[in-house]
DNA sequence: GACAAGATTCGCT
DNA sequence: GCGAATCTTGTCG
């Protein structure tokens, strides 16, 4: 339908955009498979200042150097040797900011989402959590750096509205490498979704 | 070239 | 609630 453009993504505040994609919808089509899912959960990197972040003040390594391309690309790499995690890149060139898709409320291609996940009815762990979110929809790291304007992975807009007040701002999850950083409140989640990881 | 650690998840006690 | 699974990446020698 809609799909958003990479302006959108090349946008400059990537906390603006990590709580603005809530309430999308992320699709993929992947070996021709449709899958798709509304946005209910999101997190924030920055990377100038931003100890959570891979490429933290210019810190430039093979996986982290799509970080700074153009925003409106994706970011995948393999967490735990068994996890593929799913981020957006945003902002322009050489910013190096990010935003982790954590959870999604699955609404397209449930049938294959499930055979992906290996699980004969839906429940919340289908696709909440950054890891299982990921392999729900088919996303792995062969798609590191594929564009989020093309044919594969893309975010539609979605009509109804969601009240500013439905969306929670909280601390990130799993970073507590990153000092105080870590308490920046920069996850954010739907109130009234179970599809959310907790802990 | 070797090694430690990680933006996690699942199953078992 | 606890711990294993599992492999890429970055760092160090």
């Amino acid at each position: 339908m809609s799909k958003l453009p990479l302006s959108y993504y090349q946008q400059e505040d990537v906390v603006f955009l990590a709580r603005d994609l809530i309430g999308k919808k992320l699709c993929t089509c992947i070996n021709g498979e449709f899958t798709a899912g509304i946005i209910t959960e999101t997190e924030a990197y920055r990377g100038w200042g931003d100890r959570a972040c891979h490429a933290h003040s210019g810190r430039r390594t093979p996986r982290t150097e799509i970080m700074y391309q153009n925003g409106g690309v994706a970011y995948m790499y393999l967490c735990y040797g068994i996890h593929h995690l799913f981020n957006i890149i945003t902002n322009k060139d050489e910013s190096a900011d990010a935003v982790l898709v954590r959870a999604i409320e699955p609404t397209d291609g449930i049938d294959t989402m499930l055979r992906r996940r290996n699980m004969d009815e839906i429940k919340p762990r289908l696709s909440s959590g950054p890891g299982s979110m990921s392999k729900s929809l088919g996303l792995e790291l062969i798609h590191y750096g594929e564009p989020l304007d093309g044919e594969m992975i893309w975010v539609e807009k979605v009509s109804e509205k969601l009240h500013s007040d439905k969306i929670i701002a909280t601390t990130r999850i799993g970073i507590d490498y990153a000092g105080e950083d870590a308490l920046l409140p920069w996850r954010f989640y739907k109130a009234d979704s179970a599809f959310v990881s907790k802990r």
